[in-house]
DNA sequence: ATATGCATGTCGCAC
DNA sequence: GTGCGACGTGCATAT
């Protein structure tokens, strides 16, 4: 076996198991984000039920109480636990046990290790801001800033208005008058979206008995989704949510929404 | 800097920049698992863009092309590149960059990492089977095997049955010889699943004129999901996931639904 | 290739 | 706590 640690990490090569034991127990203390690669079985009990017959993987544990297991191929983890589990180890006959568990739901994932290639166990100091642009909230900034981004004359009133079947994404006047309701999606719009949009303005005709334009705003259409929209009498403006972004980032950073519009209105 | 290396595996702790992209590009060549803990940046662009600042965090790239970044806490990757990508790497300034792009959607994660704690380069071999049970479809199988988990005289003609919106989970008869559409979730139902199964009935009425009994079949109903199933007419059929993984774990493995019934009927 | 719906989805936000 | 919808959703499946 071979090793190196110090107060920032501990790394074992081709450990024992109880010396492996030893540095995660350890890890669970100190909050360190453990990386345990080796040949195991997985079990899980929740939810639903799973079982992994053995293979080489390796095991992620981070301070939170969550857990990854990944095959060496793949996206997605194989098997995991979200944030809050409570870990415990264990050796029985020559494997080494990890188990987590949570409540709400309650549920459980084993980890059976027969053999271990690696344990780094390593202190991260992580503040570093994340941004995402281009999500659908920022479409929706972009058309509260830059209205026209869906067609001349249009008046934003609010934004995310709560109707009978759930939440207006965009509502505002046309330059006619006439009320718009905006359902803004920021991939290819599929018939759901559309069946949203329906529904909201059917909600909004029943309490005010007049005419109303749907709106699907989207970077493009699915193929029989063009057809849906016309037989619902609804339209389609194409908008894409990195253009979206753009226009957010030139208007400068921190677009406050709401001192601008009234959501009472 | 410690090293260890053989056939299975690398590991280099506190490496230099240039021996650590050695390694890594070896791994490339040998199809092998890394996992790379350090200071970096992340930039991605594609479907979106985002940039997460300097921090502490984990690499994960896996021959199949995927690659995972990992802060300290949260079960999700903060930044990811699904299977398929190209890598690249370069040193730039004293930082080790490692690109991933990949085509459809265009896309690309950049991690620049300014110092490198550990490198771990593993050779992964994993043909471990892989069960889960209690998904949705053990519960179609279940009530197929056994419909009187629905009620008592209920007969299944078809399942996955195509209407117009979509298709009809399980579709039967009940013992007074009434049409049964059944819609099935393996969580609590939501108002959703409500309007699907509205939507199934409404299409079946136009086609067929007769009465048809629609049946929402789940763990158990969202708060106000109730209320809307009596106003459209629907019943509701408390059924455990967990519980059909059992039926059908004591009905033997292999149960083939598709020699039993006639999807055409 | 595109379209559709499930997922141990996870996560954030509003009530 | 619960409900509800977005997600760079990913993923398998059917067309």
């Amino acid at each position: 076996m071979q090793q190196v640690s110090n107060e920032k990490l501990s790394v074992l090569v081709e450990p024992s198991l109880d010396d492996a034991k030893e540095v995660i127990g350890k890890a669970f203390v100190q909050r360190r984000t453990l990386v345990i690669a080796g040949n195991c079985r997985v079990e899980y009990v929740g939810r639903a039920n799973s079982k992994l017959e053995l293979g080489e993987r390796f095991l992620v544990i981070k301070s939170d109480g969550s857990l990854l297991v990944h095959r060496p191929i793949g996206y997605e983890p194989v098997n995991w636990q979200s944030s809050g589990s409570v870990f415990h180890t264990q050796i029985v006959d020559d494997v080494l046990e990890i188990h987590a568990t949570r409540q709400k739901p309650k549920e459980s994932v084993k980890v059976l290790f027969s053999k271990i290639f690696t344990v780094t166990s390593i202190m991260l100091f992580d503040t570093g801001e994340f941004i995402l642009n281009a999500s659908e909230k920022d479409m929706h900034r972009a058309i509260l800033l830059r209205p026209d981004l869906i067609e001349e004359g249009f008046k934003p009133i609010s934004w995310e208005k709560k109707v009978e079947p759930g939440f207006v994404d965009v509502y505002g006047m046309d330059k006619t008058g006439k009320l718009v309701v905006i359902e803004v999606k920021r991939r290819t719009a599929t018939k759901e979206a559309v069946s949203q949009l329906a529904g909201y303005i059917e909600a909004i005709k029943q309490k005010a008995d007049r005419q109303i334009r749907g709106i699907l705003v989207a970077p493009d259409l699915g193929k029989d989704v063009q057809g849906l929209l016309l037989t619902n009498g609804l339209e389609f403006k194409e908008l894409d949510p990195k253009k979206c972004a753009e226009v957010l980032r030139k208007a400068g950073p921190a677009v406050k929404l709401e001192q601008f519009f009234d959501v009472s209105a």
